[in-house]
This record gives structure tokens, C-alpha cells and sequence, in this order.
DNA sequence: CTAAAAATTAGCCATTGACCTAAGTATCGC
DNA sequence: GCGATACTTAGGTCAATGGCTAATTTTTAG
């Protein structure tokens, strides 16, 4: 199964957080910066800080700063290029049923499809 | 967002890692016993033992064991409910879009772009 | 110029994760 | 029944993760 060039790896990781995964959809909503994202959360920023990093090092996000202020975006490419390997699985999946449906087709006395 | 029941942290963990992905595609192709699965990989049956109880607890796989062979398969459901995180996120983003789109048309007096 | 704001760096700690080997438990085939 | 097969259990190592506090840096606002 193909890659994408993605470390799918790091981008599951970086999903398997509850933290990451709010900041994510946060940034569904634009852009914003470090403080603004932390704010809903119940932790030091530094322990913050390093959720941030995670995800921009998975791609999922990405961050500039600007004077004192990180602004960060999400990433959309990188999201979609991780729900291909869903698609590819699915599309595993599907032609696997097709097989099946082909068997099942022989043992009636059915002609197999297409 | 929704939850669907699905605990996503356990799920995109066990999906973090090259194994567990491996196995869940080769599941893809039909049930397997234990020792089938493990036999690609260059690892201590124990060791691989432990991801397939990390798939299961993620309940992206099931098992049985008859005698003394333990038989795995793929919980399909789960994999699909996983992939509506994504839905959502991309339908919270179009909608961002089109409202910035619509924003950016009325304050240009023009059409949007992208 | 000074103080506050926004991050960053450094360092500590507890828990979990991913591997291993060695030994144990069922079950099956002959 | 006995040996081989297919796991399972127990326990140990080592690195990574996720959290903290304290101190520092850089920038901006008054």
C-alpha cells in the first residue's frame, strides 16, 4: 500500500491525542496562535508547546512567528493524503466482496459477474 | 465532534505503527490465524502477540480461538467510524471555505477564488 | 526605559510502548 | 501417551511520551 510520501507513523501518532485532535479541528475554524489555543486547555504551556510540535512535525499543521507571536494553520493536504489510506483499505475491502460474490456465483451454477 | 462510541485515541495508537497497519491490511484480504499474520515479520512471537492485542483492544479486529489456534479478522465498522473523524473535520473546513468565500466576494465585490 | 506578554529552553519525573528471552499451557496428530 | 504445535505468561530492558516547574529570551506597549 502505497505511502504518499506520508509518515503515516507520526500522523497517527499525532492523532492519537485528544489534546491534538482539538487542536486540529480549532484550526478547521483559521489560524491562530499558541496562546489562543492553549487557552481551553488545563496545562502548563510549555506541556502545550509540545503538542504543537508533534503536530507540526507529523505535517498535520504548520506555524510561523511573527515577532513574539507563533500564528499556526492546518495542513489540509496532509489530512487528505491520510484518508487514502483508508480509501486504499476500503478499496481492498470492496474487491475482496467482489471475489466472494464470484465464488458464491460458481457454486450456484451462476454465471460470475462482469 | 461526535465520538461515535469509538474511544479515537486507541484507535489512531494502534493505527501509529507499520505492523499493526501491515496486519490490518492483510486482513483486508480474509481471516488469519495468529501464526499466519506473525510470519511476515522478523519479531518474537510474544512481541507480535502484543500488537495483535493492541488491534483488538481498539476493536479494529476481532479473534477467537478454537483448539489451540487463535483466528483474527477485521471489524470493518470500526475502521468506517474511524474515517467520519475525517468527514467531519473536511466538511468543517469546506464550510469555513464557502464563508470565506462569501466574505471575501462581498468585501472585493467580486468573485471568490481559491 | 521598563514591564508585561508570548514563547522557548532546560531539566526532572512517572508511565507507557516495543521489543526480548525463558518457561508454561493447551491441543492435536500419530 | 508423547512430541510437536500454537500460543500464553512472566519478567526484564530501554527509549519515548506527556506532564510539571523554573528560568530565559524576545518583542511590544505605555
Amino acid at each position: 500500500m502505497a505511502n504518499y510520501g506520508l509518515e503515516l507513523d507520526s500522523v497517527f501518532h499525532a492523532l492519537a491525542d485528544p489534546t491534538r485532535r482539538a487542536v486540529i479541528q480549532r484550526l478547521g475554524h483559521g489560524e491562530a496562535t499558541v496562546s489562543q489555543l492553549a487557552q481551553p486547555f488545563d496545562m502548563a504551556l510549555p506541556s502545550f508547546v509540545k503538542h504543537i510540535s508533534v503536530l507540526e512535525q507529523s505535517r498535520l499543521i504548520g506555524s510561523q512567528k511573527r515577532g513574539r507571536v507563533r500564528t499556526c494553520w492546518l495542513e489540509r493536504e496532509n489530512l487528505v493524503a491520510t484518508e487514502r489510506w483508508f480509501d486504499e483499505l476500503r478499496a481492498q475491502l470492496a474487491s475482496r466482496y467482489d471475489n466472494l460474490d464470484t465464488l458464491l456465483a460458481k457454486l450456484n451454477g451462476d454465471e460470475p459477474k462482469h
